[in-house]
DNA sequence: ACCTACGATGGTAACGTTCCCATTCGAGGT
DNA sequence: ACCTCGAATGGGAACGTTACCATCGTAGGT
């Protein structure tokens, strides 16, 4: 084995913080204006011999400029922030994946704050992120809009709501196509041969995308003349309330094929459960749920459903932000950027052959 | 409908950005410093009249404190850093929603970062992270420590590995007591009556529980008298090479019932996949996994796994690190904190009873 | 009544940047 | 030869906060 002289910097010997900027010019023999520049993005106003100077005296010291105080003197956090409904959601975590890709690639990093759909910690959490001088947010609220979230925006920071409205509050939306996708589970399904359905909902109360499914799904049973009926239960409070609606659905006399179909993949989740437990074979009971997950083609026979394409709404919630973000002032009136579901179709909306003796 | 005289603050009017700690003591008559006093922790160093005013003055002027320039100040940036290697893993979601309650619950926000396992995003990231001054570092890192993670250790950086240790790199260490799990997952195989065990693991050399995992397994096979064998392919890359192996191992003569046993939810996942696209029925080919998931009740006649306390995992992270925080200095040996696995039994583990003529 | 000491407050210098405004120097136009 | 202009650099004042030290009363001890 070679061993070299070993080489101790004796600044990082007996100092254990970072190098300041003013360190590094006093290396490099230069002023720390210099210094700045080249770390801005004023790189090339600095002749060769001063390019390299500091490139050397920072990389012997190993600087990075503090985003603290960057941050403090220009207004420039670079940081994006982001407050999730519910974390432990795949949906969630897939739509955060593609807005933290989206942050990066421009140079944004990404501050995510879980809410757990609790309306006291998304006040604190917009409390802090206020008190990081976020420059833009990527919300996914639960209920009303906060006094806190009003007071943001007021103060100018751009904010994209995410698969979700919030009442008469005026902002850049991204998501789905709710009724849009409503239609086309119904086309599905009736195209299927279902023809007595129904739909079940997590409360609609706290979110409108939830809303505007479930009004779709109700008037646009009417328009096609489909028998069935809409539910909305809490999941984790009252699950016997959801074993009970599907019960009385499934035991209910109907001329009609009967399908169910989910609201999100929390709902998916629960009424697959119910179903197993209730010995219900998908497929002569139909089946589908709004958002795609890891395990729909693994539950015998596949369970159809509408996929979101996550990562791109989240790329274009970032999208929407910078380029607010970026023609301040521009006081246009709130885009709306919608999306289509598409459909992943199943067994579980595969009716069973009829038994016809030849 | 009544109106009240509109009362618009007068400073909020013309001024879009937040108020500064100047402009409350202003408003407040008193000094900066009181101000900073009543919004630190030395509130009850103020008179009663001084805390009134000051609280008056600054929900008037929905004044925040702002963080940047606190962490410049004291180098308090109160921003905890995560890394994480897989987002889209839901073992570590889970993981991370411990880490954000603890940090939360102790006064700290989390600044999380995914690198999607690549090392050259977690260079990127750890530099970042640098850049925002994080007081300490929750890292569930990829590969080999990188010279960044070196330097942030060096400069005093208090850091906690997750689930992964990294060469000689001396930190403390959380996760799950890997040996044992291979021992409970044996120990429930054999009890069962699977005498011929698959292992089956993403790459080792990516992260140090799975080559723990592994080695325990092979160990263990030799040490209990079974038959088997271990591998570790790239599920991603070689999809091919699963369905090979598996094909292979059961269409292997044996006299022992078989079993597979997955090191981790993703490997379970595909592997579920494989057995139901195979027409395996499961229990009468046994099938177990490290973590769970969602839907492994959903999977007939169920999958059995191993389950981590996620949550627990996260929040022993952050005591940790906080720990390491407070009694700064204190050159401990490293902690290693193991958590047990629990068991959660169900039908792929069950043989249906043989045919016994009576 | 005087000195001490403590409790309540205020002034000011940092923290590490960026940005605005010099200053210097040489090239090009008149 | 002089004036102008721009390119390359440096000096210093902010940004909003906290920490240290100074100041001012006033109550308690002698």
């Amino acid at each position: 084995m070679v061993t070299f002289p070993f080489e101790v910097d004796p600044f990082m010997a007996d100092n254990p913080n970072r190098a300041t900027i003013l360190e590094v010019a006093r290396d490099a023999g230069v002023s720390k204006t210099s210094v700045s520049r080249y770390f801005s993005s004023e790189r090339d106003r600095l002749s060769e011999t001063m390019q390299t100077r500091i490139a050397r005296a920072a990389k012997r010291l190993n600087y990075r400029p503090n985003q603290m105080a960057r941050g403090l003197k220009g207004g420039h956090s670079r940081l994006i922030g982001m407050l999730v409904a519910d974390i432990l959601n795949p949906f969630s975590v897939a739509v955060m994946h593609g807005v933290e890709q989206a942050c990066r690639a421009r140079g944004f990093s990404l501050l995510v704050c879980n809410t757990d759909n609790d309306p006291a910690q998304e006040r604190d959490h917009l409390a802090l992120l206020a008190a990081y001088r976020v420059e833009g947010l990527v919300i996914n609220a639960a209920g009303q809009p906060s006094r806190e979230l009003k007071q943001i925006a007021e103060q100018g920071t751009p904010l994209v709501l995410l698969d979700r409205s919030l009442g008469d509050f005026e902002a850049d939306e991204v998501g789905l196509d709710n009724a849009r996708a409503i239609d086309m589970a119904l086309d599905h399904l009736s195209a299927q041969g279902y023809g007595d359905l129904l739909y079940l909902s997590e409360p609609t109360s706290q979110a409108s995308s939830r809303q505007i499914r479930q009004e779709r799904f109700e008037q646009q049973l009417v328009v096609r003349g489909l028998e069935g009926k809409a539910a909305s239960l809490s999941l984790d409070k009252d699950h016997a309330a959801l074993e009970h609606a599907i019960r009385d659905f499934l035991a209910a006399p109907s001329q009609q094929p009967k399908a169910l179909l989910c609201a999100n993949g929390h709902v998916t989740l629960a009424v697959t459960r119910v179903l197993q437990a209730q010995g219900v074979v998908l497929g002569e009971t139909g089946l589908m749920g709004i958002d795609e997950l890891d395990w729909c083609d693994l539950v015998t026979p596949g369970i159809t459903t509408l996929a979101q394409p996550t990562e791109g709404i989240g790329r274009a919630a970032v999208e929407a932000l910078l380029q607010r973000l970026e023609h301040r002032g521009n006081t246009a009136p709130p885009r709306r950027i919608q999306y289509q579901a598409q459909l992943m179709s199943r067994g579980s909306t595969q009716r069973p052959a009829p038994f016809t003796p030849r």
